[in-house]
DNA sequence: AAGTGGTCTAGACCACCGA
DNA sequence: CGGTGGTCTAGACCACTTC
């Protein structure tokens, strides 16, 4: 009653084999969008098994990040939620702690032909073109720019984009991502490092060519591993500070 | 029956009690060592409550990495592994995201007055003096240097430091902490951001003086929540880049 | 064989949410 | 109010380690 086409049981405990199948309905999508996932209830009828086995399976989904429980609502698939983590540690040094809400503009939207590192980093099949956006953060009251942002995305499942209003995804890119694309992005490995700004760059920081800059890749990927965004993103390196907690 | 010396009951669920109370018991020593821990059933026993109750403690600590369990052994506090899992804090990256292993000199250590900064980060009490040591690592390979860096410990907990051969901990030096001085660093934060060299950083990067460079910060603390290690490492701006996983 | 953690069951009652 | 997840109970049987 817990066999799926393939029998990937060789004996495994019964929480793993929920898990397993459940992060499959995760990652082709029929678990996902606004709705709950059935209830412990409803799983452990449906599989045949008790409901603190189904629990234990959600449990460590959700410490893996896929899900999130709400209490007297339900169980969700995750959405992202680091959508501006970067700026959590962009720290203005303005009167201590202030968190800066920062607004964006995009300068520019694209259609072009992928570098060897674009097709690289986001597995383009050949002849398969991608989008270039770029755009420039602020602080909020000020006119001061804090990042400016390279963004490459597959033109293929992007297409969207060019024929929207960029108004009305300037701030947030990844929800646009998910509302007119039907791209969710579940996490993302950053980079750091230190670089000198180009001309480009530099005209956008209202700074010198050969200024020091920070300059932080971004790698974001879908729930399922397929990498959907490749980003560079350049600030002032003097203003630059970033933490981690490392265990 | 759950009641410690103050109520800290503000009516947490059990499980939480539970874990705040085996949390001090590593914290403060009376678990520890070679020795399993009390039995789930033991436990579940003295303090009244179901066996499974116990176990979500527990599994909650392990999966904070402060126990590991042995399927018919016993629950033990964990013990730092760093022997195969040398840089377990060393995050720094070649430019193709390549985790580097350098290799370690150590060119000074000595005893010193601590700076105001030191007193904060280590906690230091009145006339508390500190131990400095000076590193430079380098590509396995290569006479290149890599990071130069600036390290505080306390004198008194650190004491064996000044008499060892350095030539014995070089490379690792959490290790060499715990074998001679018994203190085991459990975690550390770091910041990452950006200067310029100082005369002594220079020479040891083998660079000019306001060259760029990036700075890394670091905390240690012991598994008690004690800081142990302050620790600032500089490097080629140009050369460094590192990496971390957003979810 | 005895003791440990690993898995699993089959409930109970509570707190929270939305209609 | 009914349905959800959150907590908790009180067992069962299994797999592994140690003696």
């Amino acid at each position: 009653m817990l066999t799926q086409k393939q029998d990937m049981d060789t004996r495994l405990p019964i929480y793993q084999r929920l898990k397993d199948l459940f992060t499959q309905k995760v990652q082709s999508g029929q678990w996902g969008g606004a709705e709950a996932i059935p209830s412990e209830h409803e799983l452990s009828v449906q599989y045949g098994v008790a409901p603190g086995t189904v629990r234990k399976a959600i449990e460590s989904l959700v410490s893996q990040g896929y899900l999130t429980r709400q209490q007297g609502k339900g169980t969700y698939v995750r959405q992202a939620s680091f959508g501006n983590a970067m700026f959590r540690f962009f720290r203005h040094t303005d009167p201590d702690g202030q968190v800066i809400q920062p607004a964006a503009r995009i300068l520019s939207i694209k259609k072009a032909i992928p570098s060897q590192a674009e097709i690289n980093k986001l597995l383009l099949v050949p002849n398969e073109k991608v989008i270039h956006l770029t755009r420039v953060r602020y602080a909020q009251n000020k006119n001061e720019p804090l990042l400016y942002e390279e963004i490459s995305v597959s033109a293929q499942r992007f297409e969207p984009l060019l024929s929207a209003d960029t108004s009305s995804f300037e701030d947030l890119l990844y929800p646009a991502y998910d509302r007119l694309c039907q791209v969710r992005v579940h996490r993302a490995t950053e980079t750091i490092s230190f670089g000198l700004a180009e001309l480009e760059v530099a005209k956008c920081l209202l700074t010198e060519v050969n200024a020091p800059v920070a300059i932080i890749t971004r790698l974001a990927t879908a729930i399922d591993g397929q990498p959907v965004e490749w980003r560079k993103s350049y600030g002032l390196a003097s203003r630059f500070s970033y933490s981690i907690e490392l265990r």
